[in-house]
DNA sequence: CATCGCATTGCACCAAAGGGCAATACCGGC
DNA sequence: GCCGGTATTGCCCTTTGGTGCAATGCGATG
């Protein structure tokens, strides 16, 4: 299941271990790539496959909890795992309550940097599948128009398409209108699937 | 929103410790109950408000940590702070990997002890809630009868009362009693309703 | 100004859902 | 053997939902 496919993202200032881990996870077939900073990885390219990052936590410059923060910020969550030498408790506390996948100590086994990678790369194609089967049904629903949103806020809600309609200050039958646009524009075959993709999405009423 | 309601079970076998940790949450109007070692909590009985466990890691006979699955083991899920003297990183690791609160090592500040509190209890509130939600929700599925699940379980899946009907051998008059039996039984006021419970019990066609 | 998307609505018709009433049938207990 | 719960079904009527067809009005865009 881990091939050439899922990527390997190497950040430590050590020029020795980076070249060990790359010959480590090259030896299973992994892609790697390396950088020799926090700031130089925060200005690559994000990865389109499923990928896990190795991480040191002391580094001059952005530390290793440093870039973990920086990328929850930018919402670019990537299974991580940290690497250290010199590592202490609460770095430990603050790196896995921000949800690192494993925090090793040098020196480690390399059968424990390569379950913590698999389970990394795990946890990222896991993120990615759901992101995916969300992103269609986003993309569906930013087409529908502002009306069409509110009459399938109240649809999914369990009202009746005149109470919709009073609620709107509509006829029934321009309810029926949106509605119907509805359940064609986001491709639900039955109200059943109507309301599964309004909890997804987080559908409910604005007031 | 945390008072006398909530609790805090202090494990640890260093007797000074426990007078000190019972004095410091008592002094913020929290109940407290002690334990000498992990044994003792366990033949305890279990906890029936908002709950947080302080637990020493190192400790004769069973170990913080061994409490600690031994309490997922018997699903048993209250919240845990570790406290520890000589506390290493794979420890840390483990315990929070386990969905530990926090970690702290002595000497630690009575603040950041009251601040886990504080989480672990807001945690077991927040359990106990949609353990509550979905309680109800379990006991009213119970009282359905094998076929109205069956009807339950093909009506969420977006079938009209006629394709009901058909899979299960029935008429579709018989189908639309046990849809309003199913409807009546669980308590749902529209089919949006139903859904929802439908997903949060998990109900979904067995074949 | 013309066109287009969006919102709106009326009318008519058909399909589906919901129920009231009533009857049949099976099964496990008391 | 009678009783209660469950399953089943028919007949009939009402309410809702879904659509086709057609038309009106409004604001933005070109």
């Amino acid at each position: 299941m881990t091939g050439a496919t899922h990527t390997v993202f190497v950040v430590d200032d050590d020029p020795s271990m980076r070249s060990y881990l790359k010959r480590l996870f090259e030896s299973v077939s992994l892609h790697v790539v390396t950088f020799t900073s926090a700031e130089e990885f925060l200005r690559s390219a994000r990865p389109d496959a499923p990928a896990c990052l190795i991480l040191d936590v002391q580094m001059p410059g952005l530390s290793g909890l440093d870039l973990q923060r920086e990328l929850a910020r930018a919402d670019l969550l990537i299974p991580i795992v940290f690497v250290t030498g010199h590592g202490d408790i609460p770095m430990t506390v603050q790196a896995m309550k921000a949800g690192a996948v494993e925090f090793l100590t040098k020196p480690f086994r390399n059968q424990e940097l390569l379950d913590a990678v698999r389970e990394g790369h795990a946890r990222d194609r896991e993120a990615r599948r759901r992101g995916a089967e969300t992103a269609g049904l986003h993309g569906r629903y930013e087409r529908l128009t502002p009306r069409e949103r509110e009459v399938f806020a109240l649809v999914v809600a369990g009202l009746l398409n005149k109470q919709v309609a009073a609620q709107l200050g509509a006829s029934e039958r321009t309810i029926k209108a949106h509605r119907a646009a509805v359940m064609q524009k986001m491709e639900a075959d039955s109200l059943a699937d109507l309301v599964r993709m309004a909890e997804k999405l987080g559908v409910v009423q604005n007031p």
